[in-house]
DNA sequence: CGCCAGCACTCGCAGGGGACGAGTGCCAAT
DNA sequence: ATTGGCACTCGTCCCCTGCGAGTGCTGGCG
């Protein structure tokens, strides 16, 4: 009994659910895969295939279909990703070319991944503790109220309010020249300490202002707290209805919490290849039936800036969907790189 | 034959249909609520309700449901609304106290709405036309991109990425300079023949700059181009699966579509009052079996300057729906002007 | 030793049939 | 106007049965 033939039984019966969604037998699959051997021999097979934990059936008289384990073997095996089709590539280029700012490229991003693989697609924003502050800006907005605008190095914009006691507008100048010396070029940890060192330079009534508005800046580029994320797609989790056991429900929710999300992108490797997580292996209960494939974009190749990827059934096309985002993770890297 | 009467049995079917999801009948219609008659009385009343177009039966022998028509009546005949609970009111507050910019308030807004109403919920942001600009800075990314960061009197902060040739920072500086002095203060349209006026002070060199320059903060300064809704609580849809007819697919899809939301929003009254849109009064295929329930925020009382709601099935409780989007619609407003 | 034809067995599922009961509309009586 | 009574409709539930897909096993063959 060849391990070889063991394994294209695996794939054809991966291939073969995927597509259809039923359970599959020994007949179906000599008739619709060239195996070249008879029902009963791949039976032995498939009965070895169980006893390996790969496949499993939902009861006695149906057919297999893969477990998690069977995906993950699966997917280890799958030697090389197809590349997309030319018009594929050709819309990926045309749609990020006529982005105008960060946020549109990253919306625009989450999009077409969602619309190439038809599932949920997240896209992570670049992460902050990595960038380096460009240019601060504050904007009296009322009496009391001062809004601070950070501008990073790779094009993100954060803004924060604070609540300060009326300030003099010559005050107000003085600090934004101070912050913006103090702080263009800088990145956390050391940001944190060059601002720390501001409020010498003014009076200890003005201290409070100063303080109020350092502790934004700092708050603002620590990586945990404005950690974000866009997603586009959840539409099609309804067309996956039938893949999810109870119901989308908590499959929604749990895409509804950016800090469910952020984690689970963060426990995926760091690197700028596509990994997958698999049902189960995901740690988080409401994704049990759920597969996660990410990829990291916008550093050198294994440092990547953040990550983006899809979730979808654990019942997806793996070999197609890691082909789109592999390319679309290229694709932007190539795009914020020039 | 009384008209109250009437009208107590519509609201008793709603009432009930709304609780159970269950056609409701004459029998139990008695048993429930306290109507004073007999079963034969209230089915001469369904007859004639039935005959108006308020109430149907889903097949011949099962109790009647309200139609859109139904639920149009009573939400009209709605006297007052019940205020929400002291904890709600103070989960009110002290929520959006904590909020440090407009992004944070709008972000809270939307998901204390969906939790307070289970349903979906979505804010529109203040519109810009509206708005007028309250600093515009312009921060060079490379040698031939440039950030053009547009802030506004009511705290929004749009960015946009420019292309130029590459540019001597110092006109950069006087344009900055130039720019802002043409545009604080000012609001569409008059901002945008202010800014035509700008390129004659720069040499023919510079002019292409100060064009894409201007255009970028045209573009962003006109409604609808950067109309942006903010969405949370789609997970509440899945528990509400059994209210749409074949799947939540359709809605989902419509939700994701700003384009639509917004179309949906600037169709509603556009005053400060909560307005509710019944089902097919929706003009829109995908949200048949839904209702919005909206309430302008933020501005003078009959003059608001966006709009929030809630979306949810046709058999969603209105009385409480209501009360929750008039109450987060007030705070907000409230909060927004302090 | 691997392969395969044949066979007995399991078991989920689709489809038919019938009892049940909720709910209605109508009518005659008050 | 209201109501009790009554005949009628029809959808739902539940049981039952037959079918067929699919399996595991055994024994024979190259």
């Amino acid at each position: 009994m060849s391990d070889d033939r063991r394994l294209d039984v695996l794939r054809a019966i991966v291939h073969d659910y995927v597509r259809t969604r039923e359970p599959v037998g020994s007949r179906t699959l000599v008739e619709r895969y060239s195996l070249g051997v008879s029902p009963a021999t791949i039976r032995n097979d498939m009965a070895a295939l169980e006893e390996g934990g790969f496949i499993a059936q939902p009861h006695t008289s149906a057919g297999r279909i893969p477990t998690d384990k069977g995906y993950r073997m699966f997917v280890d095996q799958l030697a090389a990703l197809k590349p997309l089709s030319p018009p594929e590539r050709r819309a990926i280029q045309t749609l990020l070319d006529d982005a105008v700012d960060l946020d549109d490229v990253l919306v625009r991003t989450v999009r077409l991944l969602a619309q190439l693989t038809h599932q949920v697609a997240v896209v992570q924003y670049p992460s902050l503790r990595r960038s380096a502050v460009r240019h601060i800006e504050l904007v009296p907005m009322t009496s009391n109220r001062l809004l601070v605008v950070i501008i990073t190095d790779n094009g993100r914009v954060e803004q924060r309010v604070v609540d300060v006691d009326p300030v003099d507008p010559a005050v107000v100048s003085e600090l934004r020249v101070r912050v913006n010396a103090a702080s263009v070029g800088q990145r956390m940890p050391r940001l944190g300490a060059d601002l720390r060192d501001l409020a010498e330079h003014f009076t200890p009534a003005d201290r409070p202002l100063v303080e109020a508005v350092t502790d934004a800046v700092r708050e603002t580029m620590v990586e945990e707290v404005e950690e974000r994320v866009v997603m586009a797609g959840t539409a099609n989790l309804a067309r996956a209805d039938l893949d999810f056991p109870h119901t989308i429900g908590p499959v929604l929710e749990a895409l509804e919490e950016q800090v469910v999300m952020l984690r689970l992108l963060s426990e995926m490797e760091r690197d700028e290849a596509v990994s997958v997580r698999i049902g189960h292996e995901n740690s988080y209960e409401a994704l049990a039936e759920a597969s996660l494939v990410t990829s990291g974009y916008g550093g050198s190749t294994n440092d990547a800036v953040a990550r983006l990827g899809v979730l979808g059934p654990t019942r997806m096309d793996y070999p197609s969907t890691m082909a789109a985002v592999r390319a679309v993770a290229r694709y932007l890297s190539r795009f914020l790189a020039s």
